[in-house]
Order: structure tokens, then sequence, then C-alpha cells
DNA sequence: AACCGTAGAAACTAAATAAGTTTCCTCAAA
DNA sequence: TTTGAGGAAACTTATTTAGTTTCTACGGTT
């Protein structure tokens, strides 16, 4: 494959995951990505064998992104475990709100197969890694032990899913990164004990980071 | 029919509305409608003969509200035209960004005869009193004359459509009533020769005023 | 100038989906 | 007990879409 076939079939994968998360994918037609790329149908049937490869291409690609960064995270010996969360929670909220509800929904439905290893990736990454910061917090008498951490990261979940939407963030007088930064407030006060000075606030997050289709 | 039966007919179309403005109309399947609602496709064709009947009622409820504010503004004597012009503008812009780009460029391939009366509509209602309103300002010397009014709607429908819209919205450091002002700030400065002070800027837009589905 | 390979556009085939209708069943009201 | 209405699902028919094939044009190579 050339680089300039590898750019192509690049681009045919962002411009896929782009529709993809804004609208799930049965809604989306191959038609359609070809149209927007300026290509045809033969062409993207050249990359990926069928549409559901497609779509398996963008799943994968998107996790396996999710999964660098969080590694990434959790092998900085620099942080102490409580950025660590921090910045887990950044990440967990950029990627689900990218990863949109409209694909989400539509793969349990329609291509549970899929579903079920983002359900399984999330349950391991996030519960897991996520689960284990969560626990040395409480190890250390800095997050409260009377509260289920897997309540916490279901609630969080929901949360970050429904409020940083495009339709909510349309018709509230506030940004998205306002949003974001008042989501951590209230789960960060929430946990902690307050027996030890915590900091907690994310650098802001600069509301480009919510765009789909980008890194 | 009883007000039951009104009832029930009334939020079929609210809940039409809501999701053809979102989505367009051809990517929305009677069935979700249905379901969304908690009905049965055979209660939606009781009221609604037909799917393009469903998508008619929507279109022509939608102009008829535009058309009865505009009315409202145009009629009210104790406005000014700029404070009519402002207003129209605003009412303008709302309508535009509920009803929005999918709806609109999916009637113009899959329903043009609808697309048709709605573009006869905003040509007429927009192009009509909203271009009265904008000469009445050149003949006073508020406005520039050197600035053809179809072009200021022109340009004015676009930003509207393209800006402010869900997804922009989601990935900027602003709310949607401060981009609105914004747009409303540079427009007026563009076309007021500045002879006359003019207050222009309108009373604060609530967020809530973009929901889809809302009056 | 001729040939070759590739991709766009569109047509094609087969499968899937959706509009609209009908059937069966349940429930509430008379 | 009977009746009527609506939900759920099945059904029919039409339409759409996934994936394939054909035709054509264009650029590169010989």
């Amino acid at each position: 494959m050339t680089e300039q076939e590898a750019a192509l079939r690049l681009r045919i994968l962002k411009t896929a995951q782009d529709q993809f998360f804004s609208h799930g994918f049965t809604k989306v037609t191959v038609d359609e990505i070809a149209n927007r790329i300026g290509v045809s149908k033969k062409t993207i049937y050249k990359f990926y064998p069928s549409k559901d490869e497609l779509v398996k291409a963008v799943t994968e690609t998107t996790l396996k992104d999710v999964e660098q960064c969080c590694r990434q995270i959790i092998d900085d010996e620099n942080l102490g475990f409580v950025d660590k969360l921090q910045k887990m929670m950044t990440h967990a909220a950029l990627h689900i709100s990218k990863m949109g509800k409209p694909l989400i929904e539509d793969l349990e439905k329609n291509a549970p197969e899929i579903w079920k290893e983002i359900s399984d990736f999330r349950s391991k990454r996030i519960m897991e890694d996520f689960g284990k910061l969560l626990k040395e917090g409480v190890a250390k008498g800095i997050f409260r032990k009377d509260i289920d951490r897997r309540l916490i990261l279901l609630i969080y979940n929901n949360v970050i899913e429904n409020v940083i939407s495009p339709e909510v963030l349309t018709q509230i007088p506030f940004t998205a990164s306002q949003v974001y930064e008042t989501i951590i407030k209230i789960f960060f006060e929430g946990i902690l004990t307050g027996e030890k000075p915590v900091k907690y606030l994310p650098k802001k997050i600069v509301e480009r980071s919510f765009k789909k289709g980008k890194k």
C-alpha cells in the first residue's frame, strides 16, 4: 500500500468515524461517506471489504487510542494517583462524549458483538484501572470508603454521556468545559474524605477537544 | 375529536418535529416516533394518513408559528423599526437554528414541494418584511445604502444556520446566546451608518429558546 | 500514438428496511 | 358479558442500501 493509499484509507476511516459518532452507523450509508470524501463506493470497498468491517475498524481504532492514552497516564511515574485519576476521568469524558450515544445505542441493538467489545473494554479499562486508583485513594484515607466505586463510575459515565452532548450544550448558558469542570468538582468533593487537602481540578480543557474525529 | 385525542395528535406532531428537526425526516422512521411516544404505528396512522402528511403538518405548523410571531412584531406600534428589525432577526435566528440544516437539506432533496413551500415562505416573510425594515432604515439615514439587503439576509441566514448548531457550539468556549449576541453586533455595526446612535442589542436570549420542539 | 491501469459514476442484483395495513390479544368501559 | 380501542407483532409491498459490475475517462507509461 502506497503512502497515498494509506492516507486515503485513513481519510475514509476518519470520515466514517465522524459520521458514525454523530449519527450511529445504521443511519449512515456507505454512499454518504463516499460522497463526503469525493470517492466512489468501489474505492471504499477497496480498503474495507464490508460496512461492518469499517465499523469494526472505527471501533478498534478508537479503543486503541483510548487504551494508549490510559496507559500513558497509568505508567507516568511523575503523577500521583489523584492526578492519574483526574486525568483518567478527563480522558474518559472526552472518549464518552465523542463516541456518542447514538452510536453506542446503535451498536448495542444492531452490532452486539462490537458493542460487547466496547463494553468489555470499558469494564476492563475504566472499571479496573480507574477502580484501582479509587481503591488506592480509599486505602490512603483520601477517598471515602462508603461509596461503591462501581456506582461512582456508573454515575460518572451516565452524567458525561447525557450532559456533555451537543443537544444539551446548545440549550444551557454554559460551555462544555464549564460543565465538565463542575462535574469534576461535584465528583471529587463527593468522594473526598476531606481529611487531607487535595488538588483535583484539571488543566482547562479546550472545547476543541470535544470535536469528533479528532485524536 | 376529544380533547385527549387532540392532545395525543399534538404530542405526535411535537415528537415528529423534534426528531425531524434534529435528523431530517428520511432518517427518522415512523416506528421510532411511535416508540418514543409509547404508541403503535397504527395510532399514528389514525391521525396522519401518511408520513408525508406528518412531515407536511410539522412544516406547516412551524411556518404558521413563525408567521404569527413575525406579524406580532410587525404590527406592534410601540416598536421602532430598529427594534422590529432586531426582534425579527432574533426570531429568524431561533427559527433557522431550530429547524435544522439536516431537515432543510433532506426536504430539498427528498420532498422538494415542501422545501419550496418553506423557501417561498422565507423569501416572502424574511426577504419582504425584513427587507422592508432595512429599506426604511436606509431611507432614514440610519442604515448604509451601499450594501444590498438581499446579501445581508443571505449572509445572516448562512451564519445562523452554520454557527448556531449543536456540533459547533460543543466545540467552542461560548454559549449560544454569547455567539448570537456577537453575530448581532457584527451585523448591526456593519450596516449602520453611524450618523445616529442606535440601540440594537436584543434582550438576552435564554439558551432554552434554542430547544427544538419548543414554541 | 497506443496501451494499460485505476477510479468515478451509474447501473445492477440481492438483501434488508420501512411505509402502511392487518391480525390477534388484552384491557377498560358500558 | 359484550364491545371497542389500541398495543404488539406479523404481513405485504415498495423502497432503500450493501456490495458488485459495467462503462468511460483520464493519466501515466511505453
